[in-house]
DNA sequence: ACTTTAGCCTGTCGGC
DNA sequence: TGCCGACAGGCTAAAG
């Protein structure tokens, strides 16, 4: 589910909570996510120490002086900050109890998430081959037209390809797309220098904007503090199958790329 | 080496 | 009302 924007928005919510609490005790439900749980590490984080709270691609990084605790939300995950006395319910499956009143919480219906442990994150095999970040400067026009020019697959394809660029998902892409005006079926050999610096800077410019808002709640997202994100009355074609595109009228039009529900405007993106 | 597909899981929604 | 299939924001392993 979420993408960079609703990582990042989880990330900075719990960041203030957690550094320099400890872990006093951890309470696993449900040790079968995406990975199995590793127990053991979770139980050496027992009155260690948080000392950062970071974020790389869509991945929560936790940071201890013993290694890193590793979060990745899949499709349906959600950290929560809550009271310690905080009934459990369906699908919370686990808890990090600090010592103060306070827990956090991991909640996933479909367990597509991840909770990883590393003593060294360079040994952890969802890390390597991560591109750059969206937002950082190797993340360019010329970087992108390169990787373009040799790839074979639809754009739509390429920008959600993890290994060329981190953090961007499917309505993301979509949205970026649209406002780039690239039809997302293009195979990516076809894109010019001068479309590649507008979707550098459509997806910079919509995942920043998604990041001010707090992120895109669908269903299951939501901040940290319980609110939904505000993105969603943002989305120009997400989920706008039929209506008339907010820039020419001509139906929004919905197909499927890599199985994934794929909407463009057929006049707008070319 | 690259690209596509199937599958991991549960919940929800629309059609019959 | 109930049953069934399709679908949902990600990622990986296997297949092409």
């Amino acid at each position: 589910m979420p993408e960079l924007p609703e990582v990042e928005t989880t990330c900075s919510a719990i960041r203030t909570a957690l550094v320099n609490k400890k872990i006093e005790k951890i309470i696993v439900r449900q040790p079968q996510l995406r990975w199995p749980i590793d127990l053991k590490a979770m139980k050496r984080l027992h009155n260690q120490p948080i000392s950062a709270v970071n974020r790389r691609a869509k991945y929560i990084l936790i940071q201890f002086p013993i290694g890193t605790l590793i979060i990745h939300l899949g499709m349906s995950g959600r950290l929560c900050l809550l009271n310690k006395d905080t009934q459990a319910v369906k699908h919370d499956h686990i808890d990090w109890q600090l010592n103060d009143d306070l827990m956090l919480r991991y909640h996933d219906p479909r367990r597509f998430g991840a909770v990883l442990w590393a003593k060294d994150l360079n040994h952890i095999k969802q890390l390597q081959h991560l591109g750059p970040e969206p937002l950082s400067l190797d993340f360019n026009a010329s970087y992108l037209f390169e990787k373009t020019q040799k790839a074979r697959c639809p754009i739509k394809a390429l920008i959600m390809n993890q290994k060329i660029v981190v953090g961007v998902g499917n309505i993301y892409a979509v949205e970026s797309l649209f406002l780039a005006k690239i039809n997302p079926l293009r195979p990516s050999k076809t894109l010019s220098s001068q479309e590649c610096t507008a979707l550098v800077t459509t997806i910079q410019s919509v995942l920043k904007k998604a990041i001010q808002q707090g992120g895109t709640t669908l269903k299951d997202f939501y901040q940290a503090n319980g609110q939904p994100g505000y993105f969603s009355q943002e989305l120009n074609v997400y989920g706008h199958e039929g209506q008339p595109c907010k820039a020419c009228k001509t139906p929004i039009i919905q197909t499927r790329l890599q199985n994934r529900a794929t909407c463009y405007c057929p006049k707008c993106q070319k």
